[in-house]
DNA sequence: TTTT
DNA sequence: TTTT
C-alpha cells in the first residue's frame, strides 16, 4: 500500500540540456546524465560501469538548468523514477523505459564545462533552491 | 567527477520473484516492483501513475527474498540504478534499459500476500539486515 | 560548496503529535519517532538499537499528521536535518540539538493505532501528497 | 514495524578528522560536517542556515578519511542517524544527541583544502568504494 | 566546537 | 521523554 519513489544521483551531463515548452507554456529540460561506479573485484581488479539516465526537469528549474548546465558538468540531482510507455511507430509494438523526473538539483563543479557562459562560475552560488514541480498533467506523457 | 547512485522505492511485487544461479553459484532474484503515485491536479482531479521497475537481488539476500516475498507483497528497497545493454536477437539492434540493483530491503507488510509460506508472518521480524553484495563480476551482465 | 541534506526514516511514533501554531498562523506538528535497527554481531548475537528523532512538520501537512498519526503508528518520512540552538535557562550555557524538518510522509500501517478516528483506516489512501513547506522565517527558531 | 534509517549529506568539514582506535583495533574517524542551506523568503529576502553534524566512520573507511579529508573539504556522505546517550559528569543528568554513522562517502572537490597531502589530488579517484561497516559491538558506545 |  |  505504501509508496515511495526517490532517486538521488551525482554524475555528469552527456550532452547540453534540450529545452522545450508544453502547449500550456511549461518549460521542460531533458538531460542526459552519466553516473560512474568504480569497484574492485575479489581478485583486486578495478572495474568501471556507467549508468546512463535521462532526466526531465520542469518549470523554472528547467530554465535554470538549460541556462547553466552544459555537457560535461557535474550535478547532484534528486527526483523520482517514471515509467514512460509508447508505441513503436515502425513495429507497432509497445515500448517502455524508465527515466527520472527531477525534483531538485545542485551544481557539483564551478562551471568549468565547455560552452559555459562567462559568468557561470559565480551564478550557481546565487541561485535559490529549485522550485516545486508544476502540475504534471500539463505535461505530454 | 563525483558519483552517487541511490534509489529508494516502496511498492508491491507484480509477480513472484524468480530465483536463478550464476555459474559460480551466486543466487540472483529478479523482482517486479510497482510503485504508485497519487496526486491532485490544479483543477482538483485525482491522478494515479504507476512506475514499474525490475529489481535484482544477489546472494543470501536473493534467497531470502525468493523465500519470503510473493506477488502483491509490499517492500521498501534501497539500491542503485544499473544500465543494461544487449543486442536484440530479432533486429540486431542495440537495446538498453534501466533496472535496480538491490542493496537492502525491508518488508512493509506482514505476509498477507497470496502464496506466502505458513510462517511468513513472523519470519521477517527475525531476519537480520541484508548482506552486502557479492562481487559483481560473478554476475552475467 | 555543494550542499545536500536528506533524511529518510521509517519508524513508530513515540507519542501523539503535538500541534501548535505560529503567530502568523502556520501549523507546526512535532512528532517523536523511534527507528529500530536489529543486527547480528560477529559472534551471532542479535542486537537492537533505537534511534529517537524529533520531527517537525509544517502547514497543511502538520494538520494532516496531527489528525491521523497517533502514538505507535508507523510512518515513512522524508526531510532534512536541522540544527537548533538555544540558551539553557538554568545554566546560561549554549545548547544545541539535531532534529528533522519533515518534507513528505506516508503511512506505513492501516490506522490500527489507539485513538485513531473511526475512518482513519481509509482516509490516508485518499490523501494527496504533502504540501511544499511554507517559508521558514514564519517559524519561531 | 518496518524500519529505515538513511541520511545523505553534502557539506564541508568544520575541522580535521580525529582518528582513534577501539581496544580491538577498529579505527574510528570523527568528522564535523557543515551543511549549508540557502533559500528565499516570501518577501524575497535571502536566508542562510547551517546544520552542523558529527559523523563517525569506522574501519578502513575511517583511515582513508583521516588520510585524505581535511578541514574545509567538501564531501558527500551516506549513513544513518544514531542516538547516543550518556550521563553528564557535572550534573549527573542523562544527556543525548544525534550523530551520523557513515556508511559511504565520496569526495566533492579535488583536494584543495589546506593541509592536504601533496598527492591528495589524484588519490581519491583511485580509491575503491568504502568498505562495509565492522560489527558495531566492537565500538565503545 | 564550527565549513564554504 | 520514548515506539514496535
Amino acid at each position: 500500500m505504501a509508496s515511495f519513489n526517490k532517486v538521488i544521483l551525482a554524475g555528469n551531463l552527456t550532452r547540453d540540456p534540450e529545452l522545450r515548452y508544453t502547449p500550456k507554456g511549461t518549460a521542460i529540460a531533458r538531460l542526459g546524465l552519466a553516473v560512474n561506479r568504480r569497484w574492485r573485484t575479489e581478485t583486486g581488479e578495478l572495474k568501471d560501469e556507467t549508468t546512463f539516465v535521462d532526466v526531465d526537469a520542469f518549470g523554472k528549474t528547467a530554465e535554470t538548468i538549460a541556462q547553466y548546465l552544459k555537457k560535461g558538468r557535474s550535478v547532484l540531482i534528486e527526483g523520482r523514477l517514471r515509467y514512460d510507455t509508447w508505441e513503436d511507430k515502425q513495429t507497432g509494438q509497445k515500448r517502455s523505459k524508465l527515466s527520472v523526473v527531477l525534483e531538485n538539483f545542485t551544481f557539483l563543479d564551478s562551471g568549468r564545462a565547455e560552452g559555459a557562459a562567462p559568468n557561470a562560475d559565480k551564478a550557481p552560488a546565487e541561485l535559490p533552491e529549485a522550485e516545486p514541480l508544476p502540475p504534471d498533467d500539463d505535461v505530454p506523457f
